[in-house]
DNA sequence: GCCATTGATATA
DNA sequence: ATATCAATGGCA
């Protein structure tokens, strides 16, 4: 009888861990936050997280024991652990889900059935069929084969039937294996050998090698280089003594040198020293100390600075005082802003104390990166990362800064955990005790209220650096000019004239144009019909350069229509425009300036992003047209205009916040304009001028913004009056979805009441052949937040319970904006 | 009648 | 999540 136990957390989405029996010594040496191999299922092997070391044993089933104990010590702190039950719990997700996300890939390892030939057993070729004699040969090349091989031998996903079969003719074996994923680097270092290490045995040596001068040479750069480094690497060595791999081969085989290996890190900086950060203008100073005070009374400050105004400047300063009480430091900012210039200036004042974390990293400098954080290595002491950097086991988290705060890609939508990374660091801050700075040119409405509330410090810092203007704005307006005859293609004559000029003067023009990157609506004139998905319930969208039709949702595509489906007339016609269309009128209207497009279609490759930065700063490209990854982080010192083509389809989103996004996006945007001494102007072309928000926009009125909009979101019952959960119901059929969600939605109501909303439908009834509805819980400031995620969670109990909805898939996603 | 696909179910 | 087992349905 086993007597010894553990709580395993498997990275999966079920509730409750799972218990296995250990030995003594076992139990002995395993700590909550370990990893353990262990057996799940009837074949599978999993990596799982020790949660709890007991002597219970459970009453209702027998305990499997471990397979094997991956780690000497936990890879995840206590404080980590507590962190994510937080997350799990309130985000509803499980901790499964929180791990998965948590860890990088390669500390979570599964194993993989492979296939290997039997040479023990006689067996008759003649009995295999000819799929088992296919897999037979394939084995005779290949020692062994992963169950994916095989499905890729025979082009079919069933392939447990035949592999069966070659068991049972003895022909195979099947065992499991884990992959150990994570490999650290290995660097070939070279050392004299010891004997050589005496004066007169080296003096010998340096004669014996006189007529062997290469081998001399090598020796003589080995000595050079050991004079001012630890280790010597090979390939220095090879390149410093300009000598060749067989030169040194030769010198190991004669014992004269020996070779060891040392682990490497990946990322090396290798840049130069640490250099002094710039002085703070005086405003910088003034917003300087304020924050300081400010964490004396509170742990957390929002700094509002205007676009341009230096914020990094201000976080380097803190971040500099904060090195010194040895603390981390974590600095969190948009995926899309790390792969530009900031990586580079930090790395550039804190040297080696840098450490970049984000999914583009590939799994083994993630691994390294969380090993540093870990041991506390002074190579982590500084983390920068995207969102999920907040995963990282930081032991003695002191600071925290968010920069661009409200940014809305914090927030994971898919898969859970669908947390918002800003709020999730502010929990982690908080259990750290450590100090968070968000930084913003146009704060959230959320961070900006609990800041007016006292919740938060406040810092304002107006004044752009170097006391540039705030650029010049100017509204045209699109429906007066169409009347009078102003507009060339989607351009106004003002938006021209300034187009002009500001080429004249050898200035660069950015224009935006929110329509992702996708070309226009296609329909019929003849009878209003236009082109739709067939799994979703979307219109397609033109794309040129392919000449297709393609569904933004789900992918689908097709080639553009010749005549109507509907009524056979060969009257199609384009609707509304994107960024291609606007490239294309450009090269036409401008047949002497360069023009690049920016957007997901032209960002693709691995370095096309940085290539169109490194262009535009080259000034190789005179205009540039884009989405909306223009607002984020790009300092180009030559814009001095730019324009928006059409601000109203960025009002008109149906979303409840689409009027703070217009008014962030815009003055984001308006910010790429005049960074440096000559004032910037920007074009605001509208349907609609006379729009609130672009009033705002216009007038850097952000104040008056936020004003407006929270007394809009209190009548309307939104954030950050009300906290909003809302349950997505997706099922292939459409009536059983309907009934399934008003099914919800009414055991919902019971304890809710009005609270509760819908179902609705969304905007996009169907994606990819699965009818959505959603459901919205809003619950005022004032209400348990707790007590409503408990109904909702009953509620999904009872739910799943009924057979007829065991398909329907539910979400449920707290805070979703 | 057999094979393949879809659905239900348990995972310790 | 995912493998496995049971049930259902299509085609030789």
């Amino acid at each position: 009888m086993p007597v010894y136990f553990i709580d395993v957390i498997l990275p999966i989405p079920l509730r409750q861990a799972f218990t296995y029996n250990v030995n003594k010594d076992e139990a002995g040496f395993l700590k909550p936050g370990m990893r353990v191999a262990v057996p799940f299922g009837k074949s599978k092997i999993y990596t799982g997280i020790v949660y709890a070391i007991h002597q219970n044993d459970p009453p209702t089933y027998e305990t499997k024991s471990i397979d094997q104990i991956l780690d000497e010590t936990p890879i995840i702190t206590a404080t980590q652990l507590k962190h994510w039950e937080w997350m799990a719990n309130y985000y509803m997700c499980t901790l499964g889900e929180v791990i998965r996300a948590a860890l990088p890939s390669a500390f979570l390892l599964e194993s993989e059935t492979i296939i290997t030939l039997r040479k023990d057993v006689e067996f008759d070729e003649g009995t295999l069929n000819d799929e088992e004699f296919v897999v037979f040969e394939a084995l005779q090349n290949q020692s062994s084969l992963h169950i994916n091989d095989i499905r890729n031998i025979l082009d079919r996903t069933h392939v447990v039937g035949v592999i069966q079969n070659l068991i049972e003719k003895g022909v195979v074996t099947v065992q499991e294996e884990l992959f150990e994923q994570y490999k650290p680097k290995l660097k070939r270092y070279l050392k004299l050998k010891a004997p050589f290490h005496e004066e007169a045995s080296l003096r010998e040596l340096l004669d014996e090698l006189s007529r062997a001068p290469k081998q001399r040479n090598v020796l003589m750069t080995l000595f050079m280089l050991s004079a001012t480094e630890k280790n010597v690497e090979s390939v220095l060595l090879q390149k410093k003594a300009d000598s060749t791999a067989s030169v040194i081969k030769t010198l190991i085989d004669k014992g004269i040198l020996e070779e060891y290996y040392l682990q490497k890190d990946r990322m090396e900086y290798t840049g130069d020293a640490p250099s002094e950060a710039k002085g703070l203008s005086p405003a910088q100073q003034v917003a300087f100390q304020e924050i300081e005070a400010s964490f004396k009374e509170t742990d957390i400050t929002l700094l509002h600075g205007v676009t341009s105004s230096g914020k990094t400047e201000i976080y380097v300063k803190l971040m500099e005082e904060m090195l010194e009480t040895g603390k981390q430091i974590l600095y969190i900012l948009p995926e899309i802003a790390l792969t530009t210039q900031l990586i580079s200036r930090l790395q550039h004042y804190f040297g080696k104390k840098v450490a970049v974390y984000h999914s583009k990293y590939s799994n083994n400098e993630r691994v390294e990166v969380w090993q540093q954080a870990l041991q506390q290595k002074q190579k982590a002491q500084i983390v920068i990362g995207a969102r999920s950097a907040l995963f990282l086991p930081f032991q003695n988290l002191g600071f925290v800064i968010v920069d661009e705060e409200h940014e809305p890609s914090f927030k994971q939508y898919n898969p859970a955990p669908r947390y918002h990374a800003r709020d999730t660091v502010l929990v982690l801050a908080q259990l750290h005790k450590a100090k968070v700075l968000m930084g913003s040119a146009t704060p959230s409405l959320e961070s900006y209220y609990n800041a007016k509330d006292g919740k938060y410090g406040l810092v304002v810092l107006k004044e752009r650096f170097g006391n540039v203007l705030m650029p010049e704005m100017e509204l045209v307006d699109i429906r007066d000019k169409l009347k009078k005859k102003r507009m060339s293609g989607h351009f106004s004559d003002r938006l021209l004239e300034e187009m002009e000029e500001a080429l004249q003067n050898k200035e660069q023009v950015i224009l935006f144009q929110n329509r992702r990157g996708y070309s226009p609506i296609v329909e019929c004139t003849t009878c209003g019909v236009s082109p739709q998905c067939p799994n979703c319930d979307v219109s397609l969208t033109y794309h040129q350069h392919k000449d297709q039709l393609r569904c933004h949702y789900c992918g689908y595509s097709m080639a553009m229509l010749i005549s109507c489906l509907a009524c056979g007339s060969e009257t199609l016609d384009s609707k509304g425009f994107g960024t291609e269309q606007i490239e294309e009128e450009l090269k036409e209207l401008f047949p002497n300036h360069s023009v690049a497009r920016m957007d997901q279609d032209t960002t693709k490759g691995k370095h096309a992003y940085a290539k169109l930065i490194e262009r535009m700063e080259d000034k190789d490209i005179d205009i540039l047209v884009g989405t909306q990854m223009l607002a984020k982080g790009l300092d180009f010192r030559d814009v001095s205009l730019v324009g928006v083509m059409n601000a109203d389809n960025l009002l008109n989103f149906p979303d409840f916040r689409a009027h703070e996004r217009s008014f962030q996006l815009l003055q984001q945007v308006a910010g790429r304009a005049g960074r440096t001494q000559k004032r910037g102007k920007v074009i605001i072309q509208s349907y609609n001028p006379y729009h609130q928000i672009l009033r705002q926009v216009s007038t850097n009125d952000y104040e008056g913004m936020y004003k407006e909009q929270t007394e809009e979101r209190y009548q309307f019952k939104y954030p950050p009056h009300y906290r909003i959960i809302k349950i997505t119901v997706k099922h292939r059929n459409f009536s059983t979805m309907d009934k399934a969600s008003k099914w919800f939605a009414e055991v919902l109501k019971m304890p809710l009441k009005e609270h509760v909303l819908g179902p609705v439908s969304p905007p996009v009834g169907r994606i990819r052949n699965e009818f959505i509805t959603n459901i919205l819980v809003k619950i005022p400031k004032e209400n348990s937040l707790s007590r409503s995620k408990g109904y909702i969670l009953k509620a999904q109990q009872r739910f799943l319970a009924v057979k007829e909805f065991s398909r329907v898939k539910l979400t449920v996603d707290v805070d979703n904006y």
